[in-house]
Formats: structure tokens, C-alpha cells, sequence
DNA sequence: CAACAGACTGCACGCATGTACAGCCCGTGT
DNA sequence: ACACGGGCTGTACATGCGTGCAGTCTGTTG
């Protein structure tokens, strides 16, 4: 077993790094033809391995989310070290964009997806509260959510609207200082005014929900 | 030919509202058997018509566009109108998420449509802006940009996080005064503080721009 | 009345896909 | 020495897809 690959990773391991550049890079569209090619294995040697596809991508999911654990997305704690854990590496690129397709394939695995990134949200928000970064009035669970999921939404835009051809190219192009800049001021000045006329429109919409 | 149909619609224009409803529902994967049964129609007569299946798909891109182009989707002008504009019928809903899964398509159509999404905020926000309700430090092109990425983000968040099994249905299920009210409170309160600590972190994003 | 145009259909072809199956190769244990 | 099990492959099959084609029906035009 150990003396067959001699360079590198076990066919097991291979196929499963293969599935996700392949996932990442085309949506779970990718054929396992191509799939196996990518891993330069017969495509049967997938099925044996894995079985269905389902399972393949499955196993997929659980991986990327696993290693996501592992790997802090925002590290506010600890504002030097910000730009190396975005783009360390390209691995955590091709994760960055697996999930994101996920999220776009749009169904229950998304639901799981985000989910767990709310979550991860979460414990980053309570720590940076402690730290007096937050505002209070931002700690509610639905606003939350809601940032989350514009936060998230917005990168998936990001990628939607330009995706790249190499699915290890993303953070590069997409983390740029400058967007996160006007990000940071955009969540810190906030963009409405509080003026009468913004009043007045929250008061349509209250009178809205008791129809 | 205006006797034929004595219901309805022409049957080019029926296929036409059958796909835009299917593509709606199922994504761009539906296929012209599931359309043409949804339009009371045979195969080949949708490929008589339209010819090709991405034929069909860029009409209805082009419908979704025009009919965009009359809806005005967010009434920032006459605040008492917001409820009508956004909930007032069943077909709004469809194009809303049509536009979504276009996006969720992820290609030059995510980005035709997000371009056209872009300038229709501009717009909206010029008129907020002249009438106070937007601060100048957030009418920054790349900011405004920013910004319109994460509402819309947001709500393709919300719609694949949980897509509704009829695409009509999808509005009056998003859009609900709490998430609204959340929204504008999130946008206009912020929720970063101007701590030290904030300044700090975003000093260390300047420095890791200079790497 | 005949001819024509166009809406409309049934059928079949080629293609790509996921999956099942029979079998090969080779390191390992008895 | 020999059987065995698992990594690994080639082939074949069923399915669903988009598309092309021959042909029918019907209202309109000369």
C-alpha cells in the first residue's frame, strides 16, 4: 500500500482532493469523467471507493466543513495576524469557494452551510463585543443573522458575478484591502441618516404589518 | 391564429411564461420536457419557436430585464408605497427569483444582472442622497457597489438557504417588516464601535496592504 | 377549389452521464 | 507455493437530455 505511491497521497485521498478542486471549480455539475481525470484514476476506482456520487460529495461536505473548523475565518481577536489567515495558502482558497458553491447549489446543504458559518459568526461577535468592538444594539440574534448572511451574500455575489477560472485564485482577487476597507467603515458609519424622512419610513413599514 | 386560443395567451408566449416559471422553480437544469408539459405543449413545438434552448433561456433574460426595467423595487421616494411595490402580486415574486437564480447560475448572467440590479440602486440612492436620507461618506462608487452587493447577497442568502417550492410564494416570505425594520436599523446604527481597538485592526489592514 | 404557410406533433438519433459487473494485478498471510 | 483480498480497470447498460426531421392539421390566400 505504502510502496505503490511513492510521491505522494493514497488514490483514496487523491479522489477526494480531486472532487473538491473539481466541485469548486466547475459546481457539482463535475462529472466523475472529469473527476477522474483530474485524479488520474479510472473513473470505476471512484465508485469503489465511494460508491455514489452522492456519497463522494458527501464526504466532501464533511471534509471542507471539518478542516473550516480548524481554520479561523476572521481573526479579530487577534488583528495582526488578519491577512495571513485569508490567504495563507491556496487550499484555503479552494475551501472558500467549495462553500460558496455549495451555498449556491442552493438546498438543504446550504441551509447546513451557512449555518455553520453563523455560528462560527457567532463566537467571533461575542468575543469582539467583549472586546468593545460591537455595538450592542448589533448583539440581537436576528440582527446578527442578518449581517451574516449579507457578509456572506456579499462574497457570494463576489463570486456569482466573476468567478474565477481557477478556483485557487479567489481570495487573492476577492480579499483585497481595499474592500475590506469600505466594508469596515461601511459597518461603522453605517450609511442612513436619522433623519425625519427615514422616520417616516420606518413608520410606513410598521403601518404595513398591521394589515 | 387569435382564434386558436380563446382563453389565454399565444402559445409562444405561454412557453415563454412556462420557462420563466420553471427556470424560476428548478433552476436553469429544467429541461424543455419539464417546460413544455408546464406549457401544455409538444417538445419540438418550443424548439420551433425558439430554436435552441439557450435561445430560450436569453428571451427570457430579456423579459425579466424589461418587465425589471417598469418595477420599481424599492420605493425610497414615497415611503407609504413600500408594502405595494414589493408584495403587490405573485409575478413579481417570479422575476425576483428568477433574477436570483440567475445570479446563482454564476456567469456573465449573474453579472448582466447584478450590473442592471447596480445601476437601478444608483439611481435610488442619488434621490435618498438629495433627500437626506443618505450619508455622503456612503455614496462612494465602490462603497455603493459594496453595499448593493450585500443586500442582494443577502437575500440570495435567504432564498438559498430556503428556496421555496413554489417561486411565487417567495416574497411574501422574505420580505417581512422584522427583517426590513432589522435591515434599515443594521444599516443606519452600523455596528462597529469606533474603539481603539477598531482603529487598530483596520491599521493592520493598511499594513498588510504594503507587504 | 387548390396551394400554401405555419402552428403543431411523434419519433428517433447522438451524446453524456451515473452506475453495475466481470475480471486483472499484486502484496500478504498461511 | 498458493490462495486470497483489495486496489484498480475496461466495458457495457439504462437513462435523460437537446436537437433534427418528416409529416399532419388548419386557416388563409390566390
Amino acid at each position: 500500500m505504502r510502496t505503490a505511491e511513492a510521491e505522494d497521497l493514497t488514490a483514496r485521498a487523491r479522489i477526494r482532493e480531486a472532487a473538491l478542486f473539481c466541485f469548486a471549480r466547475d459546481g457539482f455539475g463535475a462529472s466523475l469523467r472529469t473527476i477522474a481525470q483530474e485524479a488520474k484514476v479510472s473513473v470505476a476506482l471512484i465508485t469503489h471507493h465511494y460508491g455514489t456520487k452522492d456519497n463522494l460529495r458527501q464526504v466532501c461536505d464533511d471534509h471542507v466543513l471539518a478542516r473550516y473548523r480548524d481554520m479561523k475565518l476572521l481573526a479579530v481577536a487577534q488583528p495582526s495576524s488578519v491577512g495571513d489567515s485569508l490567504t495563507d495558502n491556496a487550499d484555503s482558497s479552494i475551501l472558500t469557494v467549495y462553500m460558496l458553491r455549495s451555498l449556491l447549489a442552493a438546498g438543504p446543504t446550504a441551509q447546513r452551510f451557512f449555518d455553520h458559518f453563523l455560528t462560527q459568526i457567532e463566537t467571533v461577535m461575542q468575543a469582539s463585543f467583549a472586546a468593545g468592538l460591537i455595538k450592542e444594539s448589533a448583539m440581537a440574534p436576528e440582527k446578527i443573522r442578518l449581517m451574516a448572511a449579507d457578509t456572506m451574500g456579499g462574497l457570494l455575489i463576489t463570486f456569482a458575478t466573476n468567478p474565477p477560472d481557477d478556483p485557487r485564485d479567489f481570495v487573492d482577487q476577492a480579499f483585497t484591502a481595499e474592500r475590506l476597507l469600505n466594508q469596515l467603515e461601511l459597518y461603522r458609519d453605517g450609511f442612513f441618516t436619522d433623519s425625519p424622512v427615514f422616520d417616516q419610513y420606518i413608520a410606513a413599514i410598521k403601518e404595513w404589518t398591521h394589515d
